[in-house]
RNA sequence: GCGCUCGUAGCUCAACGGAUAGAGCAUUUGACUACGGAUCAAAAGGUUGCAGGUUCGAAUCCUGCCGAGCGCACCA
């Protein structure tokens, strides 16, 4: 019996307590259980009776007992007690249990999807760090935690888009494409340009590819090394980031914005919603009208348009391609966007709650030799993504990002991560996967098969460690939603590290293959079909969080 | 000054208003003549920054302090 399904019971349990006459309240829409942290608490608990109470004016002891009452009586269900102030902790019989392997064995990649998100486009926009230099730690953690996200909103059955914005137009830009000129030329950087062996690089591969550019008049050369460093910088990131394993579906132009003319039919549009005035010669969305703490300038009084201009013709143009959900993913020096953009959605006429998400990713430090390693695009030593692969790999890197909320700072010990094995959290899951790879393996050699679904012999299954891993596995499905739900991918990792405790402590007691000369059993069958369940579910949550699941470690 | 985010074991981090706040690392002690010891078992480690409040119940929600980070442009 999945949870689901005795969630289910639970909640036909109040309906015929309801319907008997016997309690007088409305019957909730869904009932939650959950496995208590508790062993002595059962199989499953639920606190429907304490939630029931109140508004059914009974003490939640005598709700439980009646729910209690009806319970007992389903299929599967052995024992259901009332604790403490009235939980009901509801123990299953071992088959019904055990059962959950067969469930997720047979469910295959399937098992952890859902509908819960049918039917909703959601856009993701991340990373989207301009294009004058390398990606460095903070795009890192946004491209882990980004691309994960998508794979778990994906897996609830939401239509996503992944996208980066190239920041192609403004000033930064062309400081990037002076830097480059003047490295080129030999000539010292310009007065807060950018520096770096990168920008070397670059502008040598600019001069490689078009010959005779140092020949060209001042500002044509201006215009190679912009355009150019511009395509070289980006074509570069992609690169990092395919390698990463994080594929953007859209890579979006700001610029293109402008030649197309977006966005002043962006400010247009705003005008006839009301909410744009012109001062002092500028012109201004009056975000202020939507909790914003000023008003911003769309159009400066010397005809310019603003960044902020660019931001609401984007926002328009991620409305207009049919995105409900627009999940903005921001540094935490960004935070303060939050209301201009909340507000660009108002004044466009939408839900700012419903129609912009944004998330606000803190601070990552990176340490090593027991001091932080600072980033610093003037000093030229920032931590780049390639860096940060370099050291760890892609699977280290990706893991130790997206396991940890984006609400707190991240410390990561370089040494720790390169050394050590044991702070890798990733090879502890990995390592479980392989132990089962390496059990399949062997059993194979042996002859040995887990035999068909209907020879299994669920009941078999009912140890302590054997339980425990039952219940863990069905979990999943709930972890995956709430994931979803909360746009949280770090659930799914901590999920993933408490199934492989799981995992290993039923491996240490519980035998699955015969040894030596003896012969498999029924039970050596029914261990197998639980060893092949947790390896679906390991291979599934790895492959939401973009972690490959290897064979062999 | 105003605003946002965050204060949890020595360290790095968990915990959708639920029962005795959990993992890993570090420390101490055990387990391979058994499927991979990158493992397992055990000990020790906490006034969840402080003080109030809300309720059957608060690390979680509210208020006020204290501390940390980051923002408050006709910059991008």
């Amino acid at each position: 019996m999945t949870p689901a399904e005795l969630s289910q019971a639970v909640l036909s349990a109040v309906r015929a307590v309801v319907e008997a006459g016997e309690l007088t309240v409305a019957v909730p829409e869904q009932v939650t259980v959950e496995r208590p942290k508790n062993k002595d608490h059962g199989d499953y608990a639920t606190n429907v009776a304490l939630q029931l109470a109140k508004p059914a004016g009974r003490p939640p002891r005598q709700v439980a007992e009646l729910l209690s009452a009806r319970l007992q009586e389903f299929p599967g269900v052995a024992k259901v007690e009332i604790a403490g102030p009235g939980f009901l902790n509801i123990t299953l019989d071992a088959a019904s249990q055990g059962a959950l392997a067969r469930t997720v064995v047979e469910a295959g990649e399937a098992y952890g999807r859902n509908e819960a998100l049918r039917g909703l486009r959601i856009n993701l926009e991340f990373v989207s760090a301009n294009p004058t230099g390398p990606i460095h730690i903070g795009g890192v953690r946004w491209a882990a935690v980004g691309d994960s996200l998508g794979r778990i909103l994906r897996a609830t059955g939401a239509e996503v888009t992944t996208e980066y914005y190239i920041n192609d137009a403004g000033v930064q830009i062309s400081k990037f494409g002076a830097s480059l000129q003047a490295a080129a030329n030999g000539r010292p950087v310009p007065e807060d340009g950018y520096v770096g062996a990168y920008i070397v690089d670059i502008a040598k591969q600019i001069v490689d590819g078009h010959p005779g550019v140092l020949d060209l008049p001042e500002a044509e050369q201006l215009e190679v090394f912009r355009s150019a460093g511009l395509t070289l910088m980006v074509d570069e990131i992609k690169r990092s980031m395919e390698e990463f394993g994080v594929h953007f579906d859209v890579w979006f132009s700001e610029k293109s914005l402008h030649d197309s003319g977006a966005v002043g039919q962006a400010i247009e549009r705003l005008r006839e919603q009301g909410h744009v005035f012109d001062r002092d010669g500028a012109i201004w969305l009056r975000t202020t009208d939507f909790g914003d703490d000023k008003d911003r300038v769309l159009v400066k009084a010397d005809g310019d348009t603003t960044y902020f201009a660019s931001d609401a013709a984007y926002y328009l143009s991620k409305r207009d391609r049919g995105n409900a959900v627009n999940v903005y993913m921001l540094g935490a020096d960004h935070h303060g966007y939050v209301g201009r953009l909340k507000a660009i959605a108002a004044c466009a006429g939408d839900d700012p709650e419903l129609n912009i998400e944004v998330l606000i990713g803190q601070f990552v430090k990176m340490i090593r030799a027991g001091e932080e390693v600072r980033m610093s695009k003037r000093a030229g030593n920032i931590i780049t993504i390639d860096d940060v692969v370099d050291w760890i790999g892609v699977d280290a890197a990706r893991y130790s990002l997206a396991r940890s909320s984006t609400d707190s700072t991240l410390t990561l010990d370089i040494d720790v991560l390169t050394s050590t094995s044991n702070e890798n959290h990733v090879y502890y899951v990995q390592y479980a996967h392989s132990r089962m790879c390496s059990v399949a393996r062997n059993a194979a050699q042996l002859g040995i098969d887990k035999g068909a679904a209907e020879d299994f012999r669920p009941e078999l299954l009912d140890s302590p460690w054997e339980n425990a891993l039952l219940g863990k596995l069905g979990e999943f499905p709930q972890v995956v939603a709430s994931a979803a739900e909360l746009r949280e991918p770090h659930r799914v990792a901590r999920y993933l590290e408490q199934l492989a405790g799981e995992y290993h402590r039923f491996y240490d007691n519980c035998r699955i293959l015969p040894r030596g000369d003896e012969e498999a059993t029924d039970l050596t069958r029914a261990r197998l079909w639980l060893a092949d369940a947790t390896r679906t579910v390991i291979v599934n949550g790895l492959g939401l969080l973009g972690v490959s699941a290897p064979e062999r470690m």
